[in-house]
DNA sequence: AGAAAAATTGAAATCGCTTTGAATATCCGC
DNA sequence: GCGGATATTCAAAGCGATTTCAATTTTTCT
């Protein structure tokens, strides 16, 4: 078998009380001897045993997440992961991963999570406007950060990008530019994130008193093949979009197929800005035509989230652990001025 | 404080023993105080301490998985993740990530891993012909699945899907069309399936006394950005290629950017044949045009492979371990035979 | 009915680590 | 060179489950 913190100590000549403590950097113990019980314990390769160091001190040095598989199951995931656990590795905080499918077995999910005492903390995702997974977690006293915001009238940890902000931004862009008729492909409606990208979407419209057009919104989960059939239909409307707003990357892919296989050409006939998370494999650069974006990487929020569930275990209140990011709004080539639209050309004709 | 083995028993008028042995369904407790045990435990809430019960047990509860952060960590493990974790979970299995950023860490890791026992066994993703951590798991007696395959002269329990046969034959299908200079795509050098599907590739070559040039075949990550540049450069050459093997729905994406970008057209000028995981968001059918692939899905891999794990713990042994899926080859339009290329031209024009 | 067998239940040890309270060494000033 | 800090070290008591071995009931069989 391998070595416990009994033999270490047998092997040292010493207490296990003066072997933990030494390991665990505790003051009383003397500099030489606490040299002497680290080496011993690098030479004989001496780990300690995690599940009863959490047994005896109650925490799991683990954090919990749960992913819903199918649905809202991307790339949006891993890049996360790759900046909370690559901060969290640092303190080697490890993260415990459920995947569920339904949404049902989700709350449950949550709930085994918190009871098995296998993670300290978790981190939420994409709430609703009201969440009841946050509720669910804050009634269990389990510590929590949240990947966006949630309103369950209590005081919660939270981290979240300007989303209202960002789309405000970017519409009020297409609006200067010239264009009237903007289609916003949004995110499953009743989470936080959709609804103020919404808000900011009609903000910018109503500061101009324009009207909000109920065909020029929808809302569905982010992917290439979903994006494709919406921004296809809108294509074929009678008045159709002459800019898009699209909510993720992959969103941008599929629109972008639509507009070439309505022949029509991204960057002079039909303009889009879509929202980066920035993938290391999807570059809106190296897009052809390069793909204006509003930006904020997914997988610097991962490294902050890191940060701030450190910081709550370390036990500052939730209360006090807000954050919002800004987002950069970044102009390629896919944003232009409409051109004459064909009406126009319809007069000429006749 | 939440309820314990002892506040339940208590709470029955039963010895802790009992309790147990009525949770974990142990045969000699009697059925109407097993139901009696059982109500109770539901009733009040009760979920075994999963760190106490593991230091009694010794089993952990949980599958480990080192992902490398930024190189290989995309959507391909995202969809694995999903199939892996969903299996596990119906044996409220989960799943300890840990994500590394360089390959030294990697090693690190799995070591670290494999010493906290806070996992039972791990998974180890695309290995190197000779694998390292394949190696190190091994010496270190931590039980594993490989995903792939890998020499290290020993008995390893391993799953894989036929790289080699599913490229000799989309690489055949593309020679019966008539094409000649077909680009090959690959994964980074070294992996296993990469060489697999270069032999694959070699072999559908020389069984037809054709030559392989160098030229056109590449190596690097499956990213739509790389793989966009090294489609570009190939189509700029003198001979450029009539067809393409793509290692990844994202490679076909740069691909196609590139084709597109020549003034190419993809399904006539140029046929592709890409090999297809499986993304929700990325569907081969609904591109435009439609993709040929080589369709093996990557979810599913973790499916089986979850199910390996459970038959790796429940004691059969590693050697016994071994299987490979079949590949289907989808044709659909990006496939059609070359055009007749240019030098003909050259000639009528002279 | 009484002994042997089978079925249930319990007390206590154990898993490997942390930590409290007591014990022993070492240091200080005078 | 002695009493009282001050530093170090240790023995033993948890942490919350499982499990061994023994004790107790209940059944079964003559």
């Amino acid at each position: 078998m391998t070595m416990k913190l009994k033999d270490l100590a047998l092997h040292l000549g010493l207490s296990q009380t003066t072997v933990s403590r030494a390991l665990n950097g505790y003051p009383e113990v003397k500099e030489s001897t606490r040299i002497l019980v680290n080496e011993a314990a690098a030479r004989l390769g001496y780990r300690p045993n995690a599940s009863a160091r959490m047994l005896a001190t109650g925490r799991a040095g683990a954090i919990g997440m749960v992913l819903r598989g199918s649905e809202e199951f991307g790339p949006h995931t891993s890049e996360f992961l790759g900046g909370l656990g690559g901060r969290l590795a640092e303190e080697e905080v490890d993260i415990l991963v459920t995947t569920v499918d339904s949404y049902q077995d989700e709350l449950a999910a949550y709930r085994r999570a918190a009871a098995s005492r296998k993670v300290d903390a978790m981190v939420l995702h994409s709430p609703k406007l009201f969440d009841e997974r946050a509720q669910l977690l804050f009634d269990l006293k389990v510590p929590f950060v949240l990947h966006g915001r949630t309103d369950i009238g209590k005081e919660v940890a939270w981290f979240d990008i300007d989303n209202q902000g960002a789309v405000e931004r970017a519409t009020s862009h297409l609006l200067d530019l010239g264009h009237r008729r903007i289609a916003l492909l949004n995110g499953v409606k009743g989470r936080t994130f959709a609804e103020h990208r919404e808000a900011g979407y009609r903000l910018a419209l109503s500061s101009r008193d324009l009207p909000v057009e109920a065909a020029l919104m929808t809302n569905s989960t982010f992917t290439d093949e979903v994006a494709f059939r919406l921004a296809q239909s809108m294509l074929e409307q009678n008045h159709r979009p002459t800019a898009f707003l699209a909510g993720s990357m992959m969103t941008a892919l599929g629109v972008f197929r639509a507009i070439r296989q309505a022949g029509l050409e991204l960057g002079s006939d039909v303009s889009m800005i879509a929202h980066d998370d920035v993938f290391p494999y999807l570059n809106a650069d190296n897009m052809y035509p390069t793909m204006s974006t509003t930006r904020s990487s997914i997988r610097q929020a991962g490294i902050r989230i890191a940060e701030l569930l450190l910081q709550l275990l370390a036990g500052k209140p939730a209360g006090a652990i807000h954050e919002e990011w800004p987002v950069e709004l970044v102009l390629r080539q896919s944003t232009a001025a409409p051109r004459p639209i064909a009406p126009a050309k319809a007069y000429s004709a006749s």
